[in-house]
Formats: C-alpha cells, structure tokens, sequence
DNA sequence: TACCACATACTCATTGAGTGAGTATAATTG
DNA sequence: CAATTATACTCACTCAATGAGTATGTGGTA
C-alpha cells in the first residue's frame, strides 16, 4: 500500500480543479497566496502531486501550444477526480488537533463556496467526530495507570486541544456568519 | 542538508542509552512500553536510526557472542552522544503544540529522572517559549486582512492550541510534584 | 515427541514523498 | 541593453520509513 501523504495535500489541489481548469504552476501561485498560512507545498512537490493524480486518472492534462512561450500543460479534473473530492469533502477529519487545522479548514473553503448550509453541516459534522474522538481517549485515559505519568500527560494533552478545536469550530461558524453578511448570503 | 525527522525520535533513544548500554531489541521494548502514547517507532525504524546514530559517532556498538543464540550488539553512547542529547534537553521545544506535546514530554520525562529542580526549569523555559511564539503569531494575525477567513482561522487554532499548552504544563507541573511527593522527594 | 506459537535479535531490499537545482523563454525595469 | 523577475515545468537524487525475511531458543499442548 503506498504510504500517502499524512495530510492528503491533493485535495486542495483537486479542488481547485474542481472550480475550472488552470496549469501547475497557477495552482501553486493560488495556494501560496490564499492558503499560504494553512499549506506550504514547493512548487516541485506541486508538479509532483499533479502527476500522481494524472496516473491515478483523477485529472488529465493537455499540452497547450503558446505562440511565444513554451508549452504548457492545461489540467482539468475528471469525474473520477471529483468523485474522490466531493467523498473527501463530505467526511469528517479524523484525528489530531493539526489533520482539523489543515484538512478541516481546507474543506470548510470549499464548503462555503458551495452553500452557506453545507458549510455548517460540515462543522457541525465536525463537532461530532472530535466529540466521538474525545469520549474515545477520555475512557483510554482512565485506564492508564496514575504511574505511567508521561503516557498520561500525552492524552491528556491531546485530550485538551480537541475540547480547544471544538470551541474554535464555534469561531468558524461566527467569521462565516459575517463573511456571509458582508458577501451576501 | 539532511531532511532529518520532524520530531527527531533519535534523542529518545539517546536518552535511554545515557541511563545504560542496551540493545537495539531492549531499546524498542522500553520505547513500546514506557513511551507507547507518545512514540511508535516501528522495530526496523528503530533499528535504522540506532545505525544513523553510530554512523554519527553519537553511538558506538559492539557484537556480543552469545552461547545458545544469535550475536547481538550491545550499544552505549559516545562523549559527543552525551553532548548533542543534553543540549536538545536544555533547548525548549519550537513549534507546533504537536512537537511540544512529543517532544517537551520526552524532555520532561529524562528531566525529571535528573532532578525536581531541572523538571521545573524546563517547564518554566518552555512556557516562555511558547509565550514568545504566541506574541509572535499574534502579531502576525493582526496583519492579515479580515478578508483571508481560511488563513486567519487557521492562525487562530494555532494560537487556541499554545495557550492550552501552556494550560498544560500547570498539569505537568501538579504531576511531577505528586509523582515528587508520592516517590520521595 | 512432534508441532506450533511466541520471544529474542537483527537485516535488508524497496518505496516514494519531498528537495533543490536546472532548463527555457518572455516581460519588465533601471 | 544588461539584469532581474515572472512564467512554466523537469529531473535526478535522498533518506526516512516499510514490511517482509533470517535465525534461534523456549514453553505449552495434543
């Protein structure tokens, strides 16, 4: 089984494609500037994830011919390609505090481009997942021997940044609001 | 320049090695058992850094013939293995509440072996750290327009997640100083 | 007593994500 | 008109990590 990258960086990739077609090295420009604090892909690694959905038939690419500048290769997605993006789009983030920073935020994006509704099925969906995580680890920790003091410390903290994350998901739901307000909605 | 680990799992098994020789085989045991929520260091990634760490002279191993079983290679820790492990446990950990939550444990938990005084010390240090880290990105948030919803939300989880670290490191403090108190102090 | 599972103890080939430097050309600026 | 920056992509390499493999002793059981 390939070992896939921890934070699947080819669906902001594929998202962007969901929206129209663009080239390698537009998709790096806009995830440099609109999700420059949540994503640092290289250019290179860019191209790379590219390819990789090119064999894996999720999108397809065509050279273009420019008249003064060499070529260059024009992706759009394919149904396959949104197929897997919508299935990822609409499942909750499981595990740590950071998958819910990246990956969350990274649907929660597309989900408000999608319907001011979808955005808040996809948070409230959220809530749940870390809500089940948290009853999870609360029952590990109490089996956790009061000596084994680290391991415990570990959970513990783990325990307290998805408590954060929930109260944060309630800092999503209000910018959304007044995003929604001043956009609109 | 090396693409070392993101959370530089050698320095735990360096720090086992500081307690006494042992065995590339004894080592993982102890890392599966007494760090299990903190590390999960497969046996052969074990293996593989325990031989970075000689090829770096940090480490030196010698084979050991046994009776009735398989040689085996007893490792203990060089002078300069010794150096590079206590200055990464002076130096508060950097970073991400992730890094703070493996890393700083695996600190805490060498500390504390070494003394009462040493484990508050690097309690206190490392929530200087983070306060410094959080004016930093607090500063930063002010400067990004009210526009960027997805990257202002992403730095606000970051700085959510520190100031619950820095919440936490109370609850480490209370544990060290019961765990102190209950094996004699 | 033959058999199996398990513990001890380590090796090694493979992989593939990620890096960083390189290629080539057009546009801009001083 | 030289230098820098922007467009647009390629490629060889590295090294952490995987997972299966080697080899041997021990304890239980049918």
């Amino acid at each position: 089984m390939p070992r896939a990258s921890e934070l699947s960086p080819e669906f902001v990739l594929l998202g962007l494609l969901c929206e129209g077609h663009s080239y390698g090295y537009e998709l790096h420009q806009r995830l440099s500037k609109e999700f420059n604090r949540i994503w640092a892909l290289s250019q290179s690694q860019c191209y790379n994830i590219l390819k990789r959905l090119e064999d894996q038939d999720a999108v397809r690419g065509e050279i273009v011919q420019q008249e003064r500048a060499p070529d260059r290769k024009l992706l759009h997605i394919t149904p396959a390609g949104q197929k897997r993006f919508l299935d990822w789009l609409q499942t909750p983030t499981p595990g740590s505090s950071r998958a819910i920073r990246i990956s969350f935020l990274t649907r929660l994006y597309f989900a408000i481009k999608d319907s001011d509704e979808f955005a808040r099925n996809i948070i409230t969906d959220q809530k749940h997942e870390i809500q089940s995580t948290l009853n999870h680890l609360e029952n590990t920790l109490d089996q956790i021997s009061p000596s084994r003091v680290i391991n415990r410390l570990s959970l513990q903290l783990r325990i307290r940044q998805l408590r954060t994350c929930i109260e944060w998901l309630d800092d999503c739901q209000s910018a959304m609001n007044s995003y929604i307000k001043r956009n609109g909605g």
